[in-house]
RNA sequence: GCCCAGGUGGUGGAAUUGGUAUACACGCACGACUUAAAAUCGUGUCUCUAACGGGAUGCGGGUUCGACUCCCGCCCUGGGCACCA
């Protein structure tokens, strides 16, 4: 017998399919297209480890299935390479980002190409090509063009002694990773991109993509935040200024009893000179400029702030309700960094009566609590959160929450609002590495777009990748680039030294594999309605909120200006769970816990691999690496080698005419005494693994086979002395529907079984509905809910008859004695209950 | 802390979405083949009990004839939190 020589067959196959092009996608616009991505991959200096290919085997298994299904799919691969890590390379190492990541990227590729997939390599992309950035750059000025894009002050985490600005990953505890200084927030001019403009839209069009995971979009509903409330304007006593908060509870006005102003907003500093207290309000702000948004929103720790001594304002509402001015009209002013300047107005009306951090404030700093909802418990102090009739309100006590919200907002001159927590999006990067943004500045005509037809703006070669000390990016070393002339005016031009941040390209990338050698436009409004908009997309759940979001607004913006047809990317979308070594934790060079894809294919193979990781578990859930795992799937295959061996050695002889595989005659009674049972088992197999595989259950589409498999081994031989225990034609089903799963051993088995056609062009095979089901069931029969017996009954068997034989069932009667039936309840094939 | 997932044998997991809990696989034990080992094949493998039976799906409670599945309250693990990619 021969050997299941994995390294040969997977060598064979690989060349053979690249020189005959069977992965090819067509532009035969008569067939249905099927468009199946995985998010591309950031090659990184470390190459893949076998958790990367996890979610690439799924989409290969399903593109695969399709194309047998006889869809014109479109299943690309390739690469987001602008980046940090590519230029802290080239800092250490000085060596051109554009070479490491070249090499980067041949690595990868190199990995990727011995697992069998069935990319369309001719449509290969990459982020840092200026072909494609090209188009990035164009985007961008249409923004510009369009307002979306602004220059604007926005702080960042900066350190003073390596003189750079960091990424909120790269501090630890408010200090720097690299030298323990102490970070400060420092403001920077960014480009900003309006995404809040979207927000409205991007919430709602959330309810068009039925086939995303539901927990997905719950967390884009959560990062866009939308809240209805409103937006009133508070006099500061004895001064022409005035403090604008947002509050979802206007009805709880009269309940205002102090306000707080977040560290960073703008009217402490105007007030300077009417704050007694200076010293210690700065004191404060710097404090605070120290801790991340999620310490400052932590509701565990405690809360700080310091009262503004010297001002205070006027509650609107008190103050306006004649015979109601109350000793509560006047009302004390914080800085506190429980409020955010980047959510709402930046100030807010504190209620301690009925909101859970106010009243943690208010009681520390002993500040009056005005209740002015009616709550059940009586306990004095007590919070209460939810709508009821308002007291304590003046002319509003007795309305309810939802009246008040509306008649106190116009009694006091404020605006019933909605507010997002979505903030815009800061566009700019002090870096080298990543597109350059194309604009000029001039004195005279302020920010102008580059003419588009002089795109790309390519980015220049440096000297020096060091930081500039100044938090510029080192483009703006270079004088004969910088310097350039205006394209309004032709007077004096600088160029922007800011560069894209990292998303900018897998912001609309997709969209690119459609069209990609396309030089005039974006994509062509052809290739766009064909191919758009993406079926199916795969990718990690870390993206749930930034990416999905940042290209969901990209798509929408190109198809409001007219470039695209439709304005969502992605029809369905599934993400796909990380695999952990086999210690639990992340794989990672640092806990020297990585295994090498190229190891596994070398020594157990690319087939035994891609089943191994579909079997590990559900696919959107994580689970450690376990080479012993890997082990049973590679039996399963040199199971099916053996089979395939018995099979070509006996029936050869049997030339049979290409099997019609919906003519249930090509499954032989003939293949042995039990053959009726064997083949409901292969059409039961055929509906199950087609039917996991489309809700991407390919854990248990795998086990499905493995199951048929053992059926087959344990299938009784026909006659004494052949080792035959399925038919070819049979056998040769069951092989498509495993070849999306192990595309190398299947096309060689078929090879050997006489084709010449390659398998992975076969028509996926269709099962019979009533052979896909069994003809006899075993019934459970319960007696008050627990298991006491059981019956079997041929398929079709009416309740009645069944009835008629439970009872007399002699354990069944045991059980029932002389009680007496209350009631019966069957479930269809599976279950009959008695009560008593 | 907030948002989103998840918790089932020694291990990875299955369970037609309220209907026989532990499919499939790994591991382990014993047996066959072998001079021997490996590979392969076969048998067994949640737990208590001599048995009849009983108990188990992170913990505590509830709804139901019936709960891994639904509801309430906890505990633990993972992902995200806006400059990691």
């Amino acid at each position: 017998m021969k050997k299941y020589d994995h390294k040969k067959i997977e060598k064979k196959w690989a060349k053979d399919w690249e020189e005959k092009g069977i992965y090819k996608t067509s532009e035969d616009s008569d067939k249905e297209k099927f468009y199946i991505l995985d998010m591309f991959p950031y090659p990184s200096g470390a190459g893949l480890h076998v958790g990367h290919p996890k979610g690439y085997i799924a989409t290969d298994i399903f593109a695969r299935v399709k194309r047998m299904k006889g869809f014109n799919v479109l299943h690309p691969m390739g690469w987001d390479a602008f980046g940090l890590p590519a230029e802290n390379f080239a800092l250490k190492n000085k060596e051109h980002p554009r070479t490491s990541t070249e090499k980067n990227i041949a690595t990868f590729k190199e990995q990727l190409g011995k697992l069998g997939f069935s990319y369309d390599w001719d449509r290969e992309i990459n982020t840092t090509d200026p072909k494609f950035y090209k188009w990035t750059q164009w985007a961008f000025i249409q923004m510009f063009k369009k307002g979306l894009a602004y220059e604007s002050y926005e702080p960042i985490n900066w350190c003073p002694s390596c003189k750079t600005g960091l990424a909120n990953e790269d501090l630890e505890n408010g200090r720097c990773e690299r030298c323990d200084s102490e970070i400060e927030k420092k403001p920077m001019r960014q480009w900003v991109l309006k995404i809040t403009d979207y927000a409205e839209r991007l919430l709602q069009d959330l309810d068009k993509l039925p086939n995303w995971d539901k927990s997905i979009k719950e967390m884009q509903r959560n990062w866009i935040g939308k809240s209805e409330g409103a937006r009133i304007k508070f006099q500061i006593k004895d001064l022409e200024k005035e403090i604008e908060v947002f509050t979802t509870r206007p009805d709880t006005l009269f309940g205002a009893t102090y306000m707080v102003l977040s560290p960073e907003h703008k009217l402490v500093e105007e007030l300077k000179d009417q704050i007694k207290n200076w010293e210690e309000v700065e004191k404060y702000q710097k404090e605070s400029q120290k801790k991340s948004e999620i310490d400052r929103l932590d509701l565990t720790k405690e809360k700080t702030g310091v009262q503004l001594k010297g001002i205070s304002a006027i509650n609107p509402a008190v103050v306006r309700s004649e015979g109601f001015r109350a000793n509560n009209e006047e009302i004390p002013i914080f800085i506190a960094d429980y409020v955010l300047s980047s959510y709402g107005t930046g100030a807010i009306m504190a209620v301690p009566a009925h909101d859970e951090r106010d009243n943690e404030f208010a009681i520390k700093y002993n500040l009056p609590i005005t209740q002015v909802i009616s709550s059940q418990t009586d306990e004095e102090n007590k919070v209460y959160t939810g709508d009821g009739e308002l007291v304590n309100s003046a002319q509003f006590d007795g309305l309810s929450s939802e009246e008040a919200k509306q008649k106190i907002t116009e009694f006091v001159g404020g605006k019933l609002t909605t507010n997002y927590r979505l903030q815009d999006w800061v566009f700019s990067r002090q870096r080298y590495w990543g597109e350059p943004i194309p604009i000029i500045h001039c004195e005279k005509c302020g920010a102008v777009p580059i003419p588009e037809e002089e795109l790309p703006i390519e980015l220049p070669d440096v000297k020096n990748y060091e930081p500039t000390g100044t938090g510029e990016s080192p483009l703006a070393g270079i004088d004969e680039w910088v310097n350039t002339a205006c394209p309004k005016c032709g007077g004096e031009g600088k160029r922007e030294t800011n560069t894209m941040p990292q998303w900018a390209g897998s912001s609309w990338y997709y969209l690119r594999y459609i069209d990609p050698k396309n030089d005039k436009e974006l994509i062509s409004k052809d290739k766009d309605k064909y191919w758009s908009p993406v079926d199916f997309y795969v990718g990690g759940a870390e993206h749930a909120t930034r990416h999905l979001i940042y290209a969901r607004f990209w798509h929408k913006f190109l198809f409001d200006i007219g470039v695209l047809n439709y304005d969502e990317p992605f029809e369905r979308l599934q993400h796909v769970g990380l695999i952990l070594a086999e210690d639990g934790r992340k794989m990672s060079k640092r806990w020297g816990n990585v295994i090498n894809p190229d190891e596994i294919v070398e020594i157990f193979g690319a087939d035994s691999m891609r089943v191994y990781e579909m079997f590990m578990g559900p696919f959107s859930q994580s689970g450690s690496w376990s080479t012993n795992g890997l082990v049973g799937a590679r039996r399963f295959l040199e199971k099916i080698w053996k089979i395939s061996e018995n099979l070509t050695k006996t029936s050869l002889q049997s030339k049979e005419v290409r099997p019609n595989i919906s003519d249930r005659k090509c499954f032989r009674k003939e293949d042995s005494k039990s053959g009726e049972d064997l083949i409901r088992e292969l059409h039961k197999t055929i509906k199950k693994v087609e039917e996991d595989i489309e809700e991407f259950k390919l854990n248990t589409a795998v086990s499905s086979m493995m199951k048929l498999v053992n059926v087959i081994e344990e299938n009784p031989k026909p006659s004494v002395g052949q080792k035959k225990n399925i038919s070819k034609e049979s056998f040769e089903v069951f092989l498509k529907i495993l070849a999306p799963f192990a595309p190398h051993i299947t096309e060689e088995i078929w090879n050997q079984l006489g084709h010449t056609n390659s398998i992975h062009l076969e028509e996926w095979p269709k099962y019979d509905a009533k052979l896909a089901k069994d003809d006899t069931y075993m019934i459970a029969i319960q007696v008050n809910g627990k298991i006491r017996s059981e019956v079997e009954i041929k398929a079709g068997t009416s309740e009645k008859d069944l009835e008629k034989v439970v009872l007399a069932d002699e354990k069944i009667q045991k059980w029932i004695g002389e009680n007496k039936v209350k009631k019966t309840i069957y479930v269809e094939n599976k279950l009959f209950s008695i009560v008593i």
